[in-house]
DNA sequence: GTGAAAGCGCTAACAC
DNA sequence: GTGTTAGCGCTTTCAC
């Protein structure tokens, strides 16, 4: 079992010292060329790879960055959004030679606040992104002041966080779902949010009020659900057993508008006919349902390329320069068959 | 900017000497308790966290395990397979102090290999999971070998590489679900399966192709998806479009399936009434799809959780004592609504 | 331009 | 039992 070769090793090869090796191999001045070039060979030649480990601890940094996910166990599989982010953070890391920690936590607060805490205080990352931002003051803004912890936040245009952020707004999307829902004649148009405790549930939420609210519609019902399939079915059920239905539904992702379709059939709508549905994400699968899902696309890839990029630059300036916002192109509509105008005639239920 | 304290901080204070500290901490012998307790009353007083990066250098180990995922862009966010085996990994690591560390490729094998190539010179990882395994012999194999990286498979029972596995029967879930339908009255029951060229594919295949066989039905028509929506959709127009069509399709995923009856119901056939079809993942929206899809659920957390408890040990015992395999309860049907008996009469296409 | 040596924070052998 | 010391492999300051 051959030990790899360290940084003597390739010193004493090309009959210099540590230091010098060191130099050259980052590109420092104050190496003459010629020795750089024979330390360069004998490296290459012997197979050098410097320690990672070696360099952590007399850099102080881990070369790492870390994404804790909290989510209810139900939501894991079914969340679209998560790996193509992770892809596209990863795209940025591998070039930057850093590597991504997940932590994934499905338990409450305390499980959550322990996964930051501690890849912050084992030194395991450099930096965190902050997902799914909650409203008011998220408790991890505080959390990750205390740890020193440098981190990003994704959110929306209006926000406001201590931390850099990516923003991309979602608003525009929604609002143009329900742009076009009424330029097909709907004046009931409901919504099936998400949890109203995190910025994107609640920025989608307050997004189609305002819109309704731009074109002079009457704010539709709504019922707050939980991303997931169950519950965009039991929200459905409650929205379609009114007694004035909506004629329209924008849900908040389309996990809930595809499960809230499958309930609108079994009663014995036909979408768009009878009910025209918009969803949000657009996941593989939207456009392979029945019928293919109007939807509202975010560029997750995109978002993890920039946040990981913007985290990079902040974890590598030591100098106070401030790290401006990176701006994304808004989400946009994507118009497929789950809208029509409205019957002409009222349901009954 | 206050600096953490470091194990010589502890030893000055408590008045030992860094050894004794070390010793202390790690619950070795040859301390006495009295000094014991005041070392580690004084490190809890000082809030001494260990750093990981010096013991990472002094081990010569990571305490980080690595998973490199391999996915087209298309399929990152649609499988459901991953978030809930990497819930099940992380709930083991995080229990041990451990870490995970993701790569993700969507590029081909060479990209692919330079990601376990780097994790393990960067010796950023002490082992990696081995999913999606390849028929035949899988190249990471030799790869890994080669890099003296710890592994561990995730593969079918009758399986065999050089390292330890988590073994899961697939096949009696298929096998059931064609014993299902075949109860039903089906006699033309199809596959649509996935890449051939991995186990998990292969197998579903295999399982389908003999258990037909075993019931003494003949071998069904079968089109080799991809595991997208889009290549369901695509190889279930061609099942259909054949002139003697099934009436029965077993998928090998999820995904292919609710895209396959989207297709079948476009084209004006009612499931399950005119055409049965089966699933695999059991994935969240699948319960909620019109109709209720009936699956194979396979346990990925319960995988997850097996694979890094014996990664771990693999991992942590430096003798040689021969770690065994691991076996799960095997896959098991789910019966919902999209399953029924064949139509009376042969349709006309 | 290059070498020597002192860290980074912990572990582990070896004295006492 | 406890202290001392030499690593782990790289970076970086300071002489020369």
């Amino acid at each position: 079992m051959r030990r790899s070769p360290t940084i003597a090793d390739v010193a004493r090869a090309a009959g210099v010292s540590k230091g010098t090796v060191s130099f050259a191999l980052n590109d420092r001045p104050g190496v003459a060329p010629a020795t750089k070039a024979r330390i360069l060979a004998t490296a290459e030649e012997l197979g050098f790879r410097p320690s990672h480990r070696a360099r952590a601890l007399s850099h102080s940094r881990a070369f790492a960055l870390g994404l804790v996910m909290a989510r209810p166990p139900e939501l894991l599989g079914a969340d679209p959004f998560f790996p193509a982010f992770i892809a596209g953070v990863e795209t940025e890391l591998a070039k930057a030679g850093h590597a991504l920690l997940l932590r994934v936590v499905t338990g409450g607060w305390a499980e959550e606040a322990e996964g930051y805490r501690r890849l912050a205080e084992d030194g395991r990352v450099d930096g965190v992104f902050l997902t799914d931002l909650r409203v008011g003051t998220d408790p991890r803004l505080e959390l990750l002041t205390d740890l020193r912890l440098p981190a990003v936040t994704l959110q929306l245009p209006d926000g406001d966080t201590p931390f850099p952020a990516v923003t991309l707004d979602e608003s525009s999307g929604v609002a143009a779902a329900v742009a076009h829902l009424a330029g097909l004649g709907h004046r009931r148009i409901a919504h099936v949010a998400g949890p109203q405790e995190f910025v994107h549930g609640c920025g989608r939420r307050t997004a189609w009020c305002e819109a309704l609210d731009a074109l002079g519609l009457p704010p539709g019902p709504e019922v707050v659900g939980d991303f997931t399939a169950a519950g965009g079915a039991i929200a459905t059920r409650r929205l379609l057993g009114e007694p004035e239905p909506p004629t329209a539904i924008v849900y908040a992702n389309d996990l809930m508008a595809i499960a809230g379709v499958t309930v609108a059939q079994e009663l014995g709508l036909r979408i768009p006919d009878d009910l025209s549905v918009t969803g949000f994400d657009d996941t593989e699968l939207s456009g392979h349902v029945n019928p293919p899902l109007t939807t509202v696309r975010v560029d997750a890839l995109g978002l993890g390329r920039a946040a990981a990029g913007l985290l990079l630059r902040h974890v590598d300036q030591s100098d106070a320069a401030a790290t401006g916002n990176v701006g994304l192109p808004p989400a946009e509509l994507v118009l497929r068959k789950s809208t029509a105008p409205p019957p002409a005639e009222p349901r009954n239920t």
